[in-house]
DNA sequence: TTTATATATATGTATAAGCTAATATATTCG
DNA sequence: CGAATATATTAGCTTATACATATATATAAA
């Protein structure tokens, strides 16, 4: 993924934006950091099938990581090149409209709540992270 | 291809933009409709391999082509959902920006002008097409 | 240090999609 | 009609990727 020139990079977008659970997992990140128990409980799919599908949203330079504890909370890369930022700007826009991810959004929204699970995840807007907690990029 | 719901038609977006080859031929109709013929000139592809492409791009619903005589134009399909479309318009300024992008332009201007190649291919802007030969849809 | 929890990766398999070479179809022209 | 041209499709092969299941790693807590 290093090494590759400027089209590859642009093909790889979207490569990572051709698959249905790829964009489930874009659309729960659109305004926040989310950890992998969440995802894979907001969308009931199983923790390795996440895992692997945020690791080559990772690897394409989209989702960034960051440890906390126990947790791995992943969200939007703040430094992706300006074309992939706003070709993933219009996919949020469109994604939105869109009923599944509605659906999607608001189980998100309730299951991190705390009410109707029992693990610890939680659902962390950038604006109520706490950034005295040590963390570190993976 | 007929009968998939919304998310799905989103993911079949991103999946007919995820190849380089794809993106070339997209960015040669970025401003005109260009037949087969000069697709392969242009781009120095096999036809076969130019022409399932473009079909491939036509099931997704991003171009559609029409016959005049012996060749068969292709342009961007006017008719697309406004998501698709806004995504398109995202990818064309995106893909302006990149160098070998340019490249295939210009060459396939310079072809077109007919200098180099015997073949009676033309580039057809939109603003210069012939309404009034004889048409019809594939 | 052992145990539990959260996440990542490996393995085997099925499917999708790419490529080349060959062939089929459609249109025009003689 | 038969030949030439433009485009599409098929066949065989290879590669990429999705999935489920199993296993490994990292952290926290006891």
């Amino acid at each position: 993924m290093e090494n590759q020139n400027e089209l590859a990079k642009i093909e790889n977008i979207f490569l990572a934006l051709a698959d249905k659970t790829r964009l489930r997992l874009l659309n729960l990140m659109r305004d926040g950091e989310v950890c992998v128990n969440l995802f894979s409980e907001t969308l009931m799919l199983s923790q390795p099938k996440v895992s692997r599908h945020l690791a080559y949203l990772r690897n394409a330079g989209i989702v960034s990581a960051r440890r906390q504890g126990k947790w791995i909370y992943y969200s939007i890369d703040s430094s992706m090149t300006s074309g992939g930022t706003r070709i993933l700007n219009e996919t949020f826009d469109w994604l939105a409209l869109n009923n599944q991810m509605q659906i999607d959004f608001e189980r998100l929204i309730r299951l991190s709540r705390g009410s109707e699970i029992e693990t610890e995840v939680v659902y962390q807007p950038f604006y109520e992270r706490n950034e005295e907690i040590e963390t570190f990029l993976l």
